[in-house]
This record gives structure tokens, sequence and C-alpha cells, in this order.
DNA sequence: CTCTCTGCAAAGCATTTGCACATTG
DNA sequence: CAATGTGCAAATGCTTTGCAGAGAG
């Protein structure tokens, strides 16, 4: 559960080397949670003490670049997840709970757009906010 | 074209005041750009040259909270624009273009995702990114 | 021995906030 | 005059970057 192959080859097929900073960040990632890069840094560190926040945002970047990785930004700092499937993201306005939802049509949708607008080369990304059936009903009791 | 009648009716139906820097900040944006608070800044200078950034973000906030204006969040600055109709946005990662696009089929999407997950009071933001055809078309000859 | 990677610290940018004064109803 | 809005400047939070040294091929 922790030794991360399949994710860790990805970087090996590339120039960039597989360092122990990187190998525990890819590490971080895999329990599939939405983690800031201060997060990741806090869990890297238990491992290795003196890896700097800094080089948590190169790497995390690079990962980005050659697709290992997929930034997902509202509000707030950036959150980070290993990008095994494709999917979308449910958002509670109230708790910030983040799910992760399967949404294929959308891929359809997006292409149909981009044909239209002559784009190429196309990626799409939905965000839906809302409140949890939790978070709804504590603010039918007034709780905000 | 600059009176803003219907934008402003809406301001006016709170308790906040339509002030004469909330209203040139709402006449800024109904050219219908996605502009950054720091170009909203500048052309609301030209007639009010002491307002600071300080209030133009407090004016976009308050407006966003009545559902004036949408923000739209994809890598450095926020971009704002007049809530008039429903849209997605296609933004080429190349030049930077933004291009609002209408794609009524992702509220019905995102409507069922939602209830599955059991959430409520939901909105639904696309947005795809990919190259424009002049973009594409520089690639291909080596311009990056 | 060259190229890549890293830690550190400083810088950068976008945004928020505290406070005293101005404005409005 | 009581409440809301504003300018200013400082503070904040997230992210990026320059540099010198460490490590890998």
């Amino acid at each position: 559960m922790t030794d991360g192959k399949g994710v860790d080859a990805g970087l090996l097929q590339t120039r960039y080397r597989l360092t122990k900073q990187r190998a525990a960040i890819l590490r971080a990632l895999e329990d599939g949670a939405h983690l800031t890069a201060e997060t990741i840094h806090e869990r890297v560190r238990v491992e290795l003490p003196a890896v700097s926040l800094g080089t948590i945002y190169r790497t995390l970047d690079i990962l980005r670049a050659i697709g290992l990785v997929q930034v997902f930004a509202h509000g707030g700092a950036a959150r980070y997840e290993a990008a095994l499937d494709k999917h979308h993201h449910l958002v509670c306005v109230a708790c910030g709970e983040i799910v992760n939802v399967p949404a294929p049509q959308v891929a359809a949708i997006a292409l149909a757009v981009a044909q239209d607008n002559r784009y190429s080369g196309i990626d799409a990304a939905m965000v839906i906010t809302g409140r949890c059936a939790r978070c709804a009903g504590l603010a039918r009791n007034g709780l905000s």
C-alpha cells in the first residue's frame, strides 16, 4: 500500500530523478485525499524532517507537468491529488468537504464546445458547490 | 450602455448603499470582459482617482455574495464578471484567452450528481482548457 | 566532473484587515 | 447621530525564486 510502484514508474520514465523526497511526496499523495502543499509538507517531514516547503512546491509542479498529479484550486490554498482516474469535484461550501465524483458525460460536452470554438488538446473540469446533507441539516436548525 | 439600471437595481434592494464607487465598479464590469481586481481598479480610477484597491475587493465580495458578480479563478489573479447569464469558460493555456460558452446540459448532470450525494443548493462551473486555433497553429510551426 | 536536486531564506503577488475619517440616511 | 462605506497602509497567506552546497550518474 505504500510502495507506489505504479506511480513511481511514471517519474522514472522521464529525465527526472526519483529522489527520496519525491518518492515520499508521491507516497503522501497515495491515500487519495485532497491535500494542500502545507499538509503534504507535514506528512513528508515525518520521514524526512529536513524537506523544505519549496521542494514540495517544486516537486508538485513537476508531477503536475508530467501528469501524475492533479491540482484543484477553490479559494485559499490549492489542493493536490494523485491523477489516478478522471473525476470531478463536489464541494460543501459550509464544511469544506471535497468529494470526488465521476461524470463521464462532461468530457463529451466539453469536446463539442471545444470543437465549436476550434480549440484542441482540451481537458475539462467541473466543480459543483453546495451543501452536504449534514451541513444543510444544521443550517435548518439555525446553526448557520 | 453605461447606465446599468438592471444591475444597480439589485444592489438597491439590499441593505447596501449604492455609492459612487460601487456604481463605478458595476459599470466597469458591464463590458462583459473577465477582469482582474487590478484592472477594475485602473478603470474605476479614471473617474474616481482616489478609490483604493481595498474598496475594489470589498465591493466585489459584496457583489458576489448578492449574486451580481461571478468570480472565476484559474491560476494567478481571480477574474470577475457581471452575472448576467449562466455560462462556462473555455481557456486557452497558451494565450490566456477566456471565452464564455453556454452548456446547459452541465446543470442537469450536476444536479444528478448532487442528488446522488445528497447535496443541496448547488451550482456548477465547468472550465475547459486547451489551445485556441491560433495558438495551436503557432505551436505547429515551432513557435511554442 | 557535470547536471540535477535541495534547503534556506528572501522575494513576489493577490487578497484581507484594522483603524480613523468621511458619508449617508 | 448611528450605521455604513472608504482610503490608507500594514499584515497575511500562498507560492515562487536565487543561490550555494549536496548528491547522483
